[in-house]
Parts: structure tokens; C-alpha cells; sequence
DNA sequence: CGGATCATAGTGCATATGCACGCATCGCCC
DNA sequence: GGGCGATGCGTGCATATGCACTATGATCCG
């Protein structure tokens, strides 16, 4: 069978669905980072909670949740690699006996110094392919239009 | 505790990585679209699937993987709760022992018509936050970035 | 004090994602 | 026609995602 030969009435996968589009620059994206991220050892999920954990003693998994902006029981699957590995550590609030506070541990935080060298290079290969402009318009509107969407799971509060 | 107090050294989850900024506004916009289909009881992964089948008699795995910008591997997996409600089928290829074609079943067709009208709710949503000028922007965007990344797994091929 | 209520976190379930690997088949070439 | 590399697919493994539900602890209020 011809291998280029085009799909005869499914061009497009995504028409004009813009979570589809959104999806799939984001699967292409995602790799970039991931494969740079590849020698530590760390994804890129895993690098930008560890990158919020940086000079804070411990944060309660909801309030981490938020900051990701993403859904709480996510985050705390996304921790179980990363406590099983020792780079976060998980302990019971003093104040609150059901708050559980999320720290980054020693090593942890000597893993995320190693990863950011092959994080500026995932960011910098991303910048170099679009262009720092139509980088910076990028960001400006994904920046924009994340707040104008409800958040993940009761989430949102801090404006900034 | 203040409920409301600001992380003290962690704010803004994302900070520079154009990753961690997609993946953001794509989960929220994700939802948006899975809310909107939720009556169907379908996804707008699956509903993307299913578009990609319309008028089409069978395409290969590996093409309509292609055409989705998705790896092989993840379509497979994708395909099965399609087939487990039988809304598309998987049948050996004639030509061809190895290949296997995907189809959409009638009552699939009948389901994709009935999801219809809800994701174009979803996508009237989107349209009406962030205004119809702005997602054209957004979408030229991430249409013009997508062939500028290596497409998942050794797919691309298809210029258009 | 004691119960209703709220807040915090984890689990079960289901899907989404992709890499490494293995299996079967196809085509080609001698 | 018997290899032999190439091709098409599926699986195992691990993570990412979020909803519904549960369990536990805090709080309020009579």
C-alpha cells in the first residue's frame, strides 16, 4: 500500500476544535521537554512541581494543587513517584491534623539544580523553533486565557 | 490557617516553561469540552476520534494515528472503550494480514451526530471567553507551531 | 458538651500518554 | 523458496488526568 498516499476524507484530526489543537501542540511539546529532561531522569510535570516546592518549607497538598493549578488528587498521584524516589517528602501539619505538608528534600533539591540545565535546554530548543516573539505572543495568551476558564476541581484563589 | 494567604515562595506554578503554561490551559480547556460532552458520556479525545472515522470505510492504526498526531500506541489504547461500546470496529485488513482497519460503526455514527451539538457548545463556550478574534489568533498560533516539532513516535508524513 | 457541618486528603475507577519490547507478516533478493 | 530486514500492531510499564466517594479531623453553634 502506498505509505504517503493521503486518508481519503480524514485530513485534519482536529478541524476547528481548539482542544484538540491544544492537545496535540502540547503532546509535541511535552516530548521536547521530556526528552531533555530524559538523563535525570525527571518528566516535565515532575520538574515544574519540584520547581514549586524551591525555598518553601512545606506546603499543604491542596495549596500546592492550586499553585499547579491542577486537580488535587492528581497532584497527589503525580507526588508518589517522587516520594518513592526521596526528592519530596510528605508530613503531618503541626497545626492541623489533617493538613499534610509537601517538602522538597535535600536531594530533591540538588535532582532539580541538575534538571534545570536540561530544562533551559528544552526551553531554549522551543525558543529557537518558534522564534522568542512568537514565543512571547504564545505566552502572553496562554497566560491570559487561563484564568478567563474555571480551574481544575475547586481550585483557583490566588489571583497572582 | 489564613485560607487565602499567598505561598511564599511559590506563586506562579508555570513561571517561564511554555510547557507547563500549555498543559495548564489545556487541562482547563479540556474540561470544558469534557463537561459539555459528559451527557453523551464521551470525551473530547473520543469525540476527535470519531470525527477522524466519518466517511471514511477503514483506515489503518498506524494512519489514523498519523492523522490524529498521536502515538500508535496511545490510538490503540484509545480505541478500546470505543470498542467495548461498539461505536467503531476493528477488522483485519485484506489486503494486508498485519494491518488492521478502524471503522465507525453506525450506532458510532449515530453517537458522533448526537455529540455533535454539545461540543459546538463547548467550542461556542470557548469561542464566547476568550473571543472569536482571539481564538482565530490562538488557533493560527497552534496551527503554525505544531509542524515545527517532531511529530510522537515516527508518525508525520502528511504535509497537510 | 455534642452533633451538624465544613475542610483536608486519599482511593477506586476510567481514560490519556508514550517508550521499550515482542510478535506476526510482507517484500525483496539471492 | 528461504532467509532477512522492514513494517504494522499490541502489551507491559510508568506517569498524567479528573470525578465520585470515603475517612478523618476541625469548627461552629445551640
Amino acid at each position: 500500500m502506498s505509505p504517503t498516499a493521503p486518508i481519503p476524507a480524514a485530513r485534519s484530526a482536529v478541524g476547528g476544535c481548539t482542544c484538540s489543537k491544544l492537545r496535540r501542540l502540547t503532546r509535541r511539546v511535552t516530548a521536547v521537554y521530556d526528552r531533555a529532561l530524559s538523563p535525570v531522569g525527571m518528566r516535565v510535570t515532575q520538574y515544574s512541581l519540584l520547581s514549586n516546592l524551591r525555598g518553601v518549607e512545606g506546603v499543604p497538598v491542596s495549596r500546592l494543587a492550586q499553585s499547579l493549578d491542577m486537580d488535587r488528587t492528581t497532584l497527589t498521584r503525580n507526588l508518589k513517584p517522587l516520594l518513592q524516589v526521596g526528592w519530596v517528602a510528605l508530613e503531618p501539619s503541626p497545626d492541623d491534623a489533617r493538613v499534610r505538608l509537601v517538602l522538597l528534600t535535600p536531594t530533591g533539591a540538588e535532582q532539580w539544580r541538575a534538571a534545570r540545565s536540561y530544562w533551559q535546554s528544552a526551553q531554549q530548543e522551543v525558543t529557537a523553533t518558534i522564534g522568542a516573539s512568537a514565543l512571547a505572543g504564545l505566552h502572553t495568551m496562554l497566560d491570559e486565557y487561563v484564568p478567563l476558564f474555571r480551574p481544575v476541581t475547586g481550585n483557583e484563589g490566588e489571583p497572582e
